[in-house]
DNA sequence: GCAGTGTACTTGACCGGTTAAGTCACCGGG
DNA sequence: CCCGGTGACTTAACCGGTCAAGTACACTGC
């Protein structure tokens, strides 16, 4: 079968083919009359623009890039990139625009492939999730004169538009809830410490604990996988003086922890109260539901997807906050049995 | 910053941009000394070819294009999706062809994808899950000549290429132990009964209970998600001559089934034993662990990766036979307590 | 000494769009 | 009646590769 192309339509239509482009593309210099005949007939034989000429003649790819730098294990369990990309094609699908993805090892990697990408003309910006600090990605970016968003950083000006949510903020909320349960005795168990918004959940956990007056408020890094919450949340439990609630930088953690604290006989929420951050259908599936820092993932992701959209067209934007994540409880969350 | 192109190495090497073509292809029509300094100098100016005037000229997009038609909220807790994503980058990165993502609501919107792609000339075969019973995609498939490989469908003869495991013979290993154990009511939750699949695992499952005399051997149907997979579970479990075992389609549905089961005061695996299908890290993450059907999913994707890029060369591939999910016994199988 | 055969290139058409520049008919004003 | 302006097109160059066909030159064999 045979692809139709504008000198398709041209033919059928009796017109050249720039007349047709014009017409399809919405621009002046073709009557309202043929330019109705003209896409009556695009219609008909199903016509679709070749991407590829399109891309080579100047104009969009029509594609955004988003490269991820997880392990696959732990890719694969988290809700969190898949809740983001729903939202990115909910958005990209609608201005018909396709997404390329990209899993990667490091960095430097995605560097790689951001150079790629651009030498091949294949995108038109990415999207960038788990900025660090002093990122080498923003440099080539910036280099490379490469549309971007950054998901998460931490709010401040930056080279590159970000979509940020006040993490401070949610951790904070999260915090007073615990000491107003009664506790006094908070642990966190974070993500990875490189990353800016584990820096800035934090900083902010840091803060607010110091505020209250919780003395031994302590964060044990992690990685976001299940093993290394495990891990964590044993080291925190057969300390002698535990924690009465833990907070967890992601769902997958808290799930583990709750799991460890079952395993250990200790009754959650009688003996430790669990918050996760970003809740996703897994913490409702365990027992009891965790009590979460909840955010719309998805709708994160259709916001960046925009942004992005509006920068590849060219329009300046600056960075944009999107919702703070709000506290969920549920049944993982409980005063302190004495 | 001036994307490179092959005239700018021709300029440099002294040659026309056709001999750097044949040169960076490793076409014959060049003298090896020529090559060697035509790739140095694509090396040192960094040049990659760009992929729209490639595609144009009549050569590969160097893409493949994978449509999931699942609502987000489920696509996001599965880990199988991601395991399989990474899975095909693996290979695909490897040959630097990209991945193009596309979430869509129905069967019918994937068609229409899939000749939205092929218009645009945006891909060069694409990979098709969730195989359903007369599904709609493949004659469109053939009529549009797109290369296509379907995961998981029933090994059956196919005039798409199929990459399938033996779902059945899984799934009699798992009832096989169960009944060693001593269980003798067995359930079980099965994912959406449209899906081929599916039907195969039912059909087995029927089979080898049948043949074991489990008269009652009883499968929910369910949709893979953890409100479903609950909601199934309490059905069972409250009937009268409840099941002592269940055997899940998914792991989200198990874990939301040992939620129900904790909720309820049964233990596990003392009242009830629970077998998960996909193993994932969430099988290892609960208390107490699932006993899961394991298999390489990502390798499967890798697999299934590596027959497409083969049919995109025009190679014609028969179906593949993955390997066979193999039983894990973990913590939440027993036998029954009477 | 010259036809025949390679090898190592060059040339130029082509893929399917976009778009600047050109053409032509028609209209209104001086 | 002619001129300038505008609308509705057409023409053709261009994007950056690929590849068939053409060319120049060396070598080989009789």
């Amino acid at each position: 079968m045979k692809r139709p192309t504008i000198a398709d339509i041209a033919r059928r239509a009796g017109v050249s083919k720039g007349a047709v482009s014009y017409a399809l593309n919405g621009q002046p210099g073709v009557s309202e009359a043929t330019r109705k005949r003209i896409l009556a007939i695009a219609q008909e034989i199903g016509f679709n623009a070749n991407s590829a000429a399109r891309a080579l003649s100047g104009a969009r790819a029509r594609a955004v890039g988003l490269t991820l730098c997880r392990p696959a294990r732990i890719l694969g369990i988290e809700p969190w990139f898949m809740g983001l990309i729903s939202g990115f094609e909910a958005e990209l699908g609608a201005q018909s625009y396709a997404l390329t993805l990209q899993v990667v090892a490091s960095p430097e990697q995605e560097v790689e492939v951001y150079r790629r990408w651009w030498g091949e003309r294949r995108i038109d910006g990415v999207i960038v999730t788990d900025l660090r600090q002093n990122d080498i990605r923003i440099p080539v970016l910036q280099q490379l004169q490469l549309p971007a968003v950054v998901i998460g950083g931490s709010g401040e000006p930056s080279p590159v538009t970000q979509i940020w949510s006040d993490d401070g903020g949610a951790i904070t909320e999260a915090v007073r809830y615990l000491v107003a349960l009664g506790h006094s005795r908070i642990a966190r168990v974070s993500g990875v410490p490189d990353l800016l918004h584990t820096q800035v959940r934090t900083k902010a956990f840091n803060e607010v604990c110091t505020s209250l007056g919780l003395h031994d408020a302590v964060t044990v890094p992690a990685d976001y996988t299940g093993e290394e919450g495990s891990r964590a949340t044993r080291r925190l439990l057969i300390g002698g003086d535990r924690p009465t609630a833990i907070i967890y930088d992601n769902d997958v953690m808290a799930v583990a922890g709750l799991a460890v604290a079952q395993e250990m006989g200790l009754s959650v929420p009688g003996d430790l109260s669990i918050v996760a951050w970003d809740d996703s259908p897994l913490c409702s599936l365990v027992h009891p539901p965790l009590t979460a820092l909840s955010r719309d993932v998805s709708g994160y992701g259709a916001q960046a997807a925009r942004e992005l959209l509006n920068a590849v067209d060219g329009k300046k934007v600056g960075n944009v906050k999107a919702q703070t994540a709000h506290l969920t409880p549920r049944g993982s969350t409980a005063p302190p049995r004495n």
